[in-house]
DNA sequence: CGCCTTTGACCCGCGC
DNA sequence: GCGCGGGTCAAAGGCG
């Protein structure tokens, strides 16, 4: 793969995201990531936690992660904050693929089996140089034909996926 | 050769 | 304290 490639055509988020802190969220520096194919990348449904948690179609982000939003240990015991925590961003895509390309270089770290799902779950970092966002990718319990993917943190760089569109496409260029 | 995936082991938090 | 479950590590092997 020389250059990421636009997610698949049956890209469509219908579901969720979460974050640490709801104080503050920049939907729009999630979706920067699709900015060469955005239309191609539906987001019908962006709820709160406080909604995720109050039921929803998709049980897991109300379970797994709502005791923990105040804090994470890594493992050290040495307590990160929210700051280093970032937000967690949870979608439920229509996708035959167990992994979409969302324009970032990830690689993958771990594979479980969970209780809750006959599916396994994957994990994944991201592979550019001091950037630690991870994901995890399951497929849904309820209908397989959906993959859920969890984004968490931030990208501390530009997704190369927007690199090379801006260089492919100079007269896209922002002026200064 | 460098980067990736695979996979079992290990670590840690939590409930009992 | 122990067992369970989820998350991560790291060695080994694969692939371009």
């Amino acid at each position: 793969m020389d250059y990421p490639q636009n997610p698949n055509p049956n890209f469509n988020a219908t579901y969720v995201s979460e974050f640490v802190d709801t104080s503050e969220f920049e939907l729009s520096d999630f979706l920067m990531l699709h900015d060469g194919s955005r239309e191609e990348f539906s987001l019908q449904n962006v709820v709160s936690s406080d909604n995720v948690t109050g039921g929803s179609s998709v049980d897991f982000s109300g379970t797994e992660t709502s005791s923990r939003n105040s804090n994470l240990k890594c493992k050290n015991g040495v307590k990160k904050n929210k700051v280093e925590a970032e937000l967690r961003v949870a979608f439920r895509t229509k996708s035959d693929l167990d992994v979409m390309d969302d324009g970032f270089k990830w690689r993958k770290y771990g594979k479980k089996m969970v209780k809750n799902s006959p599916n396994p779950r994957n994990y994944f970092k991201c592979s550019s140089e001091g950037c630690r966002v991870k994901k995890r990718v399951e497929r849904d319990k309820e209908d397989p034909s959906y993959v859920i993917t969890t984004y968490e943190g931030v990208h501390n760089h530009e997704s190369p996926c927007v690199v090379y569109y801006y260089n492919q496409m100079p007269l896209m260029k922002p002026h200064g």
